[in-house]
DNA sequence: AGACCTTACGGTAGCCGTAAGGATC
DNA sequence: GATCCTTACGGCTACCGTAAGGTCT
């Protein structure tokens, strides 16, 4: 039994005629006899009566009917729906994203995304860089949103890195703060100013330390908290300034309630947002689609 | 897309490798990475990534083994339905009956058949033997069981009759009827009898005509009646005597409210009971069953 | 090196179209 | 005689198995 069978045993039925079904087909009459033979041998059942003129559909004939136009339907559907994730029209997409990026980043082209292709279910999953990366690597997600230092290049693995661009990181203090009216400020300019830090094991707090340390700088960390959130609104209260990503106090900034310093001084390491995914892996429609997303 | 490729899919999926699947599918490797590559290449989309150890279903792969499971599942139903109605397991016999054989004959073949084939529908339509014949010939009911005639061995056209064996018409009378102590009686005997007879049109009375005007016996009807049941109980009451099928009598025979006489004289004409069925449309599994046991 | 999937190549089985046959109306 | 389904025959497509090739562990 095939679905070529199958096929020209409906036509076959609906037409009730071996030559129309046969033109409806694009085949010669004979080939349809063969193929309602061919499951009529198989099945060991009779499927038509051949009353000369006319035929007609045995019991048999009608049980198998429903079964067909039943399989039949369930192919069509099949069809559709791969052709829908081969356009990229449909499917889902799991996303893992460091928390910083998944609250600052994510929301604004998640929603574009979600405007350009509605069919497409989300996930997120959000965690340290670390975690994302296992994520990302044990195919839980099939992206990855991590902060990284530097332009990262290598492939690990079957682990491909792509940077989407400089993420870049400012000293946020409150607008009465003496260091308010400025636009730029040093590393070393930070001496001697109480800093508020994210938990140790976030990439944020390694970059801090790593800056002011290059710097040779020595501050001290007057409270520590695992939410960006919480420290601006320390910030906020003139509790101490803090390092934190330009997008994570951009609306602060606009409302006045903080000022953003941009860092200078030598040498001053990049962060860049970095995408992280398997290259063996096969990159699914709505994934490309999401992918050309990122990348504008 | 054909049922050979999606089989190999969905076992290749449950195995999770194309060397499993194709031992137990009973080909080599290559022909397995074949049927697949086909799908892919068809649908337009991977259904399994290469993870060089190991495969993995893609998000596609998931949606297309849901349906190719559904449809696997569908093809197994069909092919055992089949089978149960080729075996005469399953199916439905539509039969059509004069209603005396409906009434006298068929309760007891029918409950014999029930108990043999408890799966079969059966379905039956009564009328005269002529409304039974159309019936027949139109394909309403698979078959067809009336009183004619004479051994009917003429296939008029389409249609085959078969004798089941002769049909006998007896004389009921009351137990205290002047006959009651005979056992036989010769038409010319029933001279002077008032006689009880079904409506014009049913083969009963055609034949009761019949054999009375063969023997110039002239004989009154004195009641008309459409219901053998009827006539039975008028002729207990002593209304008058009647041609009875043997078989609907019997009851009231063994129970001593009626008495039985078998016809005698020359030329009695002899009814059979007919099978009617198409010769040009399909015998199933069930229909044999019942044929044969017709037979017995 | 071993395990696994893919590609290449030659042979065969199955399907198709053309043509002839048989049955029915 | 016309219509419709079936059977026969030659040709081609497509699938299979064997063998060689890649790739990852």
């Amino acid at each position: 039994m095939e679905l070529r069978q199958l096929g020209a045993f409906v036509t076959v039925a609906r037409r009730a005629s071996f030559t129309r079904a046969a033109e409806e087909l694009h085949l010669t009459q004979p080939a349809v006899t063969r193929q309602i033979a061919a499951l009529e041998s198989e099945l060991g059942v009779l499927l038509f009566d051949r009353l000369g003129k006319s035929i007609q559909l045995t019991g048999a004939g009608e049980t198998l009917l429903g079964y067909a136009e039943h399989i039949q339907r369930l192919t069509d559907e099949a069809h559709e729906a791969l052709s829908e994730l081969a356009a990229g029209r449909a499917g889902r997409i799991a996303i893992g994203a460091a928390s910083t990026l998944a609250t600052y980043v994510l929301p604004p082209l998640l929603t574009r995304f979600r405007q350009a292709y509605p069919g497409i279910e989300l996930s997120l999953r959000t965690g340290l860089s670390a975690r994302v990366r296992e994520l990302v690597l044990s195919g839980v997600v099939d992206i990855g949103l991590v902060t990284s230092e530097g332009e990262p290049t290598r492939t690990d693995g079957a682990l491909l890195s792509e940077s989407l661009g400089v993420y870049e990181t400012v000293l946020a203090v409150p607008p009465g703060h003496t260091l308010a009216g400025r636009t730029r400020v040093t590393v070393d300019e930070l001496a001697g100013e109480s800093l508020l830090a994210m938990t140790e094991g976030t990439n944020l707090r390694t970059y801090a330390e790593h800056v002011l340390a290059d710097a040779g700088v020595v501050v001290s960390v007057t409270m520590e908290l695992d939410s960006v959130e919480a420290i601006k609104r320390m910030v906020e209260a003139g509790l101490g300034v803090s390092l934190l990503p330009r997008v994570a106090v951009a609306t602060e900034v606009d409302a006045g309630r903080l000022v953003a310093l941009t860092l200078t001084g030598v040498p001053l390491p990049e962060r860049h947002i970095v995408v992280l995914r398997r290259g063996d892996k096969h990159q699914s429609g709505p994934l490309t689609a999401f992918f050309t997303l990122l990348h504008q």
